[in-house]
RNA sequence: GCCGGUGUGGCGCAGUGGUAGCGCAACCGCCUUGUAAGCGGUAGGUCGUCAGUUCGAACCUGACCACCGGCUCCA
């Protein structure tokens, strides 16, 4: 996700006589210049940033930007950053710079440093952070003729002056190189004082007392110019805002995604574990994550069958020769496990299932009637993911895939995406997740040897997708360079029930394994035509699916997904049979229903459902017994009582039945 | 794969050189209770693994494994 770039005006353009500085101007148009809406930099005509004290260029249309403005936040966040620098060259003097642009929420500065930072380092920084904020530092902008100048300035920054040096591909958002223009900014003391300084493009906030409130969070490494063949320096990250309130909300929004880590709620409601005995990456589920797993496979399984996919099955090895054929092994040869060597031929666990569905479509003769065919399976495949990469259900090593292959013609090419588009779609909806955009990825002409295919076939294939992308109206976002290496794909994001944007769903245009595996149908004319596929995986893989809708629900998930539907507590030991009863009429329409037959007293049993996110609790003391009836708490906290048995189970039935959730997600 | 951190009963944690402790969960009792923790007792750990240092290692050293936070990567 990246920050919009751009602010709402304030006002409009403020009208002033030439040579009027900026924060001139903007305190003449009675805008604040001090407080959590202060304006911090103003926008040229050109839509670039400026600092306030930017004089010769002042125009006209100057627009003021207000520090909680995205733009603003960024200023804020990257002054922030140079605080960072400041202190860590206090307190580490031998402390190299490398770069400190804001990010998300917060920002980051790199350092070279003999000696990598240690967690503990980060409270010293913060305190002497503390201190050039209260004193009131501001960012002297000076600029430089020419490159020696600058040079002669940096010789003690090495990777300040390869950024200088950088010929051609100058990242513009670090820095400024062309036109011979560089700039450095002093930090200036109350006094006027230079008491530090760096190579940075700007602006910067007016004066460091505007950084409200900020974090230093996580210190770890990252590649210099992010390249693996760089070396690492020590990277410091943290968060800034113009006020407490606005740090804290950010730290509570922090501990709501901890607590619905799905790896913490997967070994507390007993989900799921990843034994060392296995091998990382590699989950067992257990029966609770299993009554989850099986009912979102059953479900996408029959809405694949109403769509008209067959449900097809493969093995999970094959010998090698397949994965040249479909042209996968050279470019993932590293991410396989390696082969398994046997009867003279090598072996190996697939890491996809397209060749397989390939194989099944050339097994006969095949008609233009038949197209467009559509194949579907659970297909677990496995990958050998870097050590440093797997992270809970979400980058496993082992994993299955909701996998379809459409074959159809080049004609029917468009309708078929827009078909997947939609059915992908409703199915992320039936899932509780209804905010997503799309993102359309695409080759990247300047590797050509990470794609197969000619340009031609590129530009077709891109223009279906995108063009039943662009139909669908929803957020589309360009990655250029993200496309598999046989075509481009269109992925669905969604949104979390916290905001937060997970890759799912993937529709994919292939038409190089056709070619591979000399895949052709018999046309209406007579010829033999080679079809194009259609790659589709609806949850990407189910563990990672699972994960997401963990993390979505925070582990409260809706009725029908949910391991335990309905708990039976009884308020005196003697009215578990009552209950028992009732639990097994909820039992003969398929509802997943318990009694609480613990020695605990009823409180403590509502205590553990709710800790177990159990969508309804069925109650029952004397009352109900005399009357016929049970008293509902839903896991929300709300409750109905009395309610006849029959009426009850009724209403349970309906719920599960209906897919909604109780109760709000949060608990 | 790279850098840093961490690894103690099912879970959450304490214990920095003298042969392991707390809370929850589990089990056994007592209590018989109307919407988020009643009381008492019992059992459970070769302290991630393997080497090494030491009279003695959960604690110090090394290697490996796993996890966590990032980087790089993600068909």
């Amino acid at each position: 996700m990246s920050a919009p770039r751009t602010s709402a005006p304030l006002a409009d353009p403020v009208v002033v006589p030439a040579g009027t500085t900026a924060a001139d101007a903007v305190a003449a148009a009675g805008l604040p210049v001090n407080g959590p809406k202060a304006v911090v930099v103003v926008r040229d005509s050109s839509g670039r940033l400026r600092d306030l004290d930017w004089t010769p260029e002042f125009e006209e249309s100057a627009e003021p930007v207000s520090i909680d403005s995205p733009d603003g936040l960024n200023v804020l966040r990257h002054s922030t950053a140079h605080v960072l620098a400041q202190a860590v060259q206090d307190i580490f003097p031998e402390a190299k710079l490398g770069i400190g642009p804001p990010i998300d929420n917060g920002f980051y500065y790199d350092f070279g440093v003999p000696k990598p930072f240690h967690p503990d380092d980060l409270d010293k920084l913060e305190k002497r952070m503390q201190e050039i904020i209260k004193s009131g530092q501001t960012f002297k902008r000076r600029r430089f003729a020419s490159l020696e100048e600058a040079k002669a300035e940096l010789a003690d920054e090495p990777f300040k002056l390869e950024l200088v040096d950088i010929k051609g591909d100058v990242d513009a958002e670090v820095m400024e190189v062309g036109g011979g223009e560089l700039t450095i900014y002093d930090n200036l003391t109350k006094d006027g004082e230079r008491c530090w300084g760096d190579l940075c493009r700007g602006p910067h906030l007016p004066t460091t007392r505007l950084i409200g409130a900020f974090k230093l969070m996580r210190v770890a490494a990252a590649y210099w110019r992010g390249s693996e063949r760089n070396p690492q320096l020590q990277r410091v990250y943290g968060t800034a805002w113009p006020t407490r309130d606005q740090l804290k909300d950010y730290l509570k929004l922090l501990e709501e995604a901890a607590r619905r880590d799905h790896r913490k709620l997967g070994t507390d409601l007993d989900l799921f574990s990843f034994p060392d005995e296995l091998g990382s990456g590699l989950a067992v589920f257990h029966p609770k994550g299993g009554v989850i797993k099986r009912e979102m496979e059953d479900y996408v399984r029959a809405r694949h069958i109403e769509e008209g996919f067959q449900y097809v099955g493969s093995p999970h090895i094959s010998k090698e020769g397949l994965f040249h054929t479909s042209g996968h092994l050279p470019y993932y040869a590293d991410t396989m496990f390696p082969p398994m060597e046997f009867e003279g031929a090598n072996y190996y666990l697939k890491a996809m299932n397209c060749p397989m569905h390939n194989l099944i479509f050339r097994s006969r003769g095949r008609s233009y009637r038949e197209l467009p065919l559509r194949l579907f399976e659970f297909g677990s495949v496995y990958r050998y993911e870097k050590s440093g990469v797997v992270h809970g259900l979400t980058r496993v090593r082992g994993l299955t895939q909701d996998d379809s292959h459409s074959y159809c013609t080049p004609e029917q090419a468009g309708a078929e995406v827009r078909h997947l588009l939609n059915f992908v779609l409703s199915l992320l909806r039936d899932f509780g997740l209804d905010d997503y955009y799309l993102e359309l990825s695409t080759r990247d002409d300047s590797k050509p040897d990470k794609f197969v295919g000619s340009e031609a076939e590129w530009a077709t294939a891109t223009a279906v997708l995108e063009e039943v992308a662009r139909e669908s109206g929803l957020e589309l976002v360009a990655d250029p360079g993200g496309a598999a290496f046989y075509g481009p794909k269109i992925s669905v994001q969604a949104r979390d029930a916290i905001g937060r944007t997970w890759q799912m769903s993937t529709i994919q245009y292939d038409f190089n394994q056709p070619k591979g595996f000399n895949l052709e149908y018999q046309a209406a004319d007579g010829t033999r035509q080679q079809p194009v596929m259609i790659h589709s995986a609806k949850f990407g893989s189910i563990e990672r699916f699972f994960g997401v809708l963990t993390e979505h629900y925070a582990g409260a998930f809706p009725a029908w997904l949910a391991p335990i539907q309905v708990v039976g507590i009884p308020i005196r030991d003697d009215h578990a049979d009552y209950l028992a009863e009732f639990v097994a009429k909820l039992r003969k329409e398929g509802i997943r229903a318990e009694v609480d037959y613990s020695d605990d007293r009823m409180q403590k049993k509502i205590r553990t459902a709710q800790q177990q996110k159990i969508p309804f609790m069925a109650i029952a003391g004397d009352d109900d017994v005399s009357g016929g009836t049970v008293s509902f708490r839903y896991r929300d906290g709300s409750q109905r009582n009395g309610v006849a048995i029959d009426e009850a189970v009724a209403h349970v039935v309906e719920v599960v039945r209906s897919r909604v959730n109780t109760g709000p997600s949060a608990e």
